[in-house]
Formats: C-alpha cells, sequence, structure tokens
DNA sequence: CGCTAGCTTGACATTCTTCAACCGGAGTGG
DNA sequence: CCACTCCGGTTGAAGAATGTCAAGCTAGCG
C-alpha cells in the first residue's frame, strides 16, 4: 500500500506554513514558544490509519500538510466520512482522550501534534488559544452544516459538483485568490472516499463523473486531475444560490 | 396559524430551569449578575419564524421552554434542517451579526435573550462563559456529525428510528434518567418538519412510522404522542450498534 | 356546516444502488 | 522481459428504495 515515504521539513514555527491559520494563528512570541515547547511532527502515508474510534489520543494536532478524513462506520460497514481535515485544520477534542472518529490520511500527512495535557492547560490560560479554538470549531460547524444540507437534499450530479467546487474553492483560498473562470487542480480522495464523503456509492460517483465530462462542465488530464474550463458553469450544478450562500 | 399565546414566566438566573446545563452552566453567582443585566426574555409561538437567514441579529440566546429548528432552504425550495435546539441550546453566533440559517419555533418557545455587544465582552473576560461555550459548540459539533451519517447512510426506516430515539433520549436527559422498557413522549415536530429534520419527504416519514406502528415498534396514542413499548427493540432499529456509541 | 391543516395511503415514476464485467497501469516474481 | 495480479476506476443491466402526484381522512375552528 505505501510507495515513497513524502519526506516533510519539520520547521520553527515562525517557517510554518499554516502559522497564521491554524489554532496558534493569534498567538504572540511567547505564546509561541510554550507551543514549540510541547509540539513534535508526526506523518503518514496516503492511505494509512491515523487513530481508529475509540483509540486512546494522547495527542491534538493540526494538520500541516495533506488531507485527513474523519469518518463513522457503522456495523455492517455503510461509511460515512463526517470532516475533511485540510492544511491547518485541528484533530482531537480538548478534555476527551479517546477518538471519536477514524481518522485516516488521504493523501500523505503531515501533523504537528501537541500533547494533550499541556494543550489543554493552555486553553485554560491562553484566551488566545481557546478563542481561536472556539472560532475554528464555529467554522467547522457551519461547514457541517452546509454539508448536512448536500447529504439530505441534492442530487448526485448537484452533490460532485457541490464537492468539486469545495475543493476547487479551499485551493484557492491557500493561494489566497477566488476561483473564477479557468481552474485545475488535484483531488485529494479516491472515488470511494468521494462516495463517503458524499453519501453515494462509488459507482454512482464515476457515473457523474463521466456526465460532467460528457457535458463539458469538466476535464479529466489523469483520473485525479481535474480541470474546470468555467467555474461559474461548474458552480450552476451545485444547486446553491447564485452567490455561494454563507461564504 | 397562532393559537393560544402560552405565557412562560420570567425568573431569576436562580430560579431557571436551564441554569446548570446553558452556556451559564458554569457561572459564579458575580458572573450571573453581569448576565441577568444584559439578558430579556422573548416568546414565540409554534409556527412562527423567529430569525430569517441574512437577518440582522442584535441578540444571542439561550433555548429555555420548547424546541427551536435551524435550516437552509434551496432556490427551488429544497429544505434542509440543520439543527435542532432543545432547551439550554445556543442561537447565534458570537461576532457573526446576521443569522446563517433560518430558525424557528417549532413548539411555543420562550428565549433568554442576550445584547450582543455586552455578550462578546463578557467572552473575552469571563472564561466560564467562553469555556463552556466552546463545550456546546463541540457537542453539536459532534452531534452534526451523528447526523451526517444519518442524512448520507441510513434508510429511511432507520432515520426515523433514529430521530426517535434521540427525542426520546434527549427528553429523559432532561429527567436525569436513561431510557428503558417502557418509554412515552410527545413529538415536538410535525411530520414535514421531520421530513426536514432526515432528508425525506413527509409521505415517506408517514409510510415509515406506519410500518413501525404495524411492526409493533412503536404505537400512536395521537398523531404526536408516542409509546415505545421497548426502548431496546427501537434502538435496534437504528441500525447503530448495540449500545449508543458515542453518547 | 364546510374549511383548512396535518396526516395517511395508493399508484406510478425516478433515482440511485447492486451485482457483475471489464479496463489499464503499476508493481512483482519467474 | 513477460505474465500475473491488484487496485482504482468505468460501464451496463436489473432491482430496490424513495420521491411525486393525487385522493381522501379527521379534528378543530370559523
Amino acid at each position: 500500500m505505501p510507495h515513497r515515504q513524502h519526506a516533510f521539513p519539520q520547521v520553527d514555527c515562525a517557517q510554518c506554513p499554516i502559522r497564521h491559520r491554524a489554532v496558534c494563528a493569534r498567538c504572540e512570541t511567547d505564546e509561541l514558544e510554550q507551543l514549540e515547547a510541547i509540539k513534535y511532527y508526526r506523518s503518514y502515508e496516503a492511505g494509512q490509519t491515523i487513530v481508529w474510534a475509540g483509540d486512546k489520543m494522547d495527542f491534538v494536532a493540526s494538520v500541516v500538510h495533506g488531507v485527513a478524513a474523519l469518518s463513522q462506520t457503522m456495523e455492517d460497514g455503510r461509511r460515512q466520512m463526517v470532516g475533511l481535515l485540510l492544511p491547518s485544520d485541528f484533530i482531537g477534542r480538548p478534555n476527551r482522550d479517546r477518538a471519536s472518529y477514524d481518522v485516516t490520511a488521504t493523501t500523505d500527512v503531515q501533523l504537528c501534534c501537541f500533547r494533550r495535557m499541556p494543550f489543554q492547560e493552555m486553553l485554560i490560560t491562553t484566551p488566545s488559544v481557546s478563542q481561536r479554538l472556539l472560532e475554528m470549531t464555529l467554522d467547522e460547524l457551519d461547514a457541517a452544516r452546509e454539508w448536512m444540507l448536500l447529504l439530505g437534499r441534492k442530487t448526485a450530479r448537484e452533490k460532485i459538483a457541490s464537492f468539486l467546487s469545495i475543493i476547487a474553492r479551499r485551493n484557492a483560498t491557500l493561494q489566497a485568490k477566488r476561483p473564477s473562470g479557468h481552474v485545475a487542480f488535484e483531488l485529494p480522495l479516491t472515488r470511494e472516499a468521494m462516495a463517503d464523503y458524499l453519501g453515494l456509492t462509488l459507482e454512482t460517483v464515476s457515473r457523474q463523473m463521466s456526465s460532467l465530462k460528457k457535458d463539458g462542465v469538466i476535464a479529466l488530464e489523469d483520473k485525479r486531475r481535474i480541470i474546470v474550463p468555467d467555474f461559474d458553469a461548474l458552480m450552476h450544478e451545485t444547486g446553491d444560490d447564485a452567490d455561494g450562500g454563507v461564504y
């Protein structure tokens, strides 16, 4: 299953690519030093499980590089992704030492981990951390609610279009520009993982991708590399109102 | 549309029924006094809209009595509920002055409202409030994720059974006992609102309710009053593993 | 007395899943 | 080097679950 071992650099907080978006975003120099003292890096290869639901977790973490997925599995194997964690997103719940969900790396991933206990202390003593965490949690809750609309009410085609636009948009956010016109990007998920995200089967995902391709909404350079000739046309397929609503 | 005007009492924090579960749960006497100074009550009748998505909201609030729903609507009218707010749940997002979702009263509702600006100040100066809010937000996020599994992967029958067990469980929590054996409760939602919660049509909701009734899993005293002769049997219909998983 | 809101039921249409076959590229072992 | 296999992906045919449209029921109310 593992291919090459992608070696991510381990850097000082000052050099960190997610310095201004993660839990630490609002920290001053002295607070960063405190975090620096309790942090360590871990890497995972695409496909690896980071933790299983129910496992003890002695750390919380920020995603530095790559993409991780939170998912739930029913006894009979039905699986639903409930979180998609991109760089700067937070893993783990303070004051809970067991994972609530399976966490898997869908690409090669590097985490910046904080030892649980000292991190929890910091949450109490350092408002810049706890306030940032509250804000991030509220953002995730909004994202979860958007996702609920998708799962409950959108058609398969709308689900796919919405997913693609989310990925395109998030990619663009990292580069601080909003997508329009021609866009291209790499899918960080297999068809099966997309199906788990969207509450579909992988066959339906495949069929709808083909259908969008046939209709010229997207083009595939590679199974994973997507080209969107006209982003507005893709947005139109999502079922959302003209200008992104909440965002 | 409105029937009788249900008059809820307006009480001191010390007498408040949600005193130990709401955002104020961890406040000391002096902090309660601060809250008391910025709070006021509002009541709504079943069916009334509390705010529309996009409206200015100059307050945040706790649900004191009754049940409110958060929902999103697509242009063509498709509607998905994304939050079900029971007594002690929190409405509104600090540092955001416009509502992100429609909020409607599904029963008669009383809110304890806090003026936005002073509440935001308190969040900064009063850790017992901000920490409680973080905890509540994390709980809501967990609930949203459970809900995503329901929307994405459960069958109509499982959705209904899950919904009923959630209502039964939440009702029981208010009375601090866990349901088992024989349980009875009132549905706080119309069939249509249930459909919006579950990502179904109201016809499917109705059919599945009939089916569960036919199979003896539930009995209906009234369209709204549910009797569950054997709670474990209901749980078995939810598709979740034996002992409630996360909870 | 008739209306309306909330709900139930039936018949039929549609969407999506299921099961199965197949494709192509990447690694693997002879 | 070649055959083999595995993985991720695509496509087809058939079936099941749910949605749609329509009719009808009941309780409460004007």
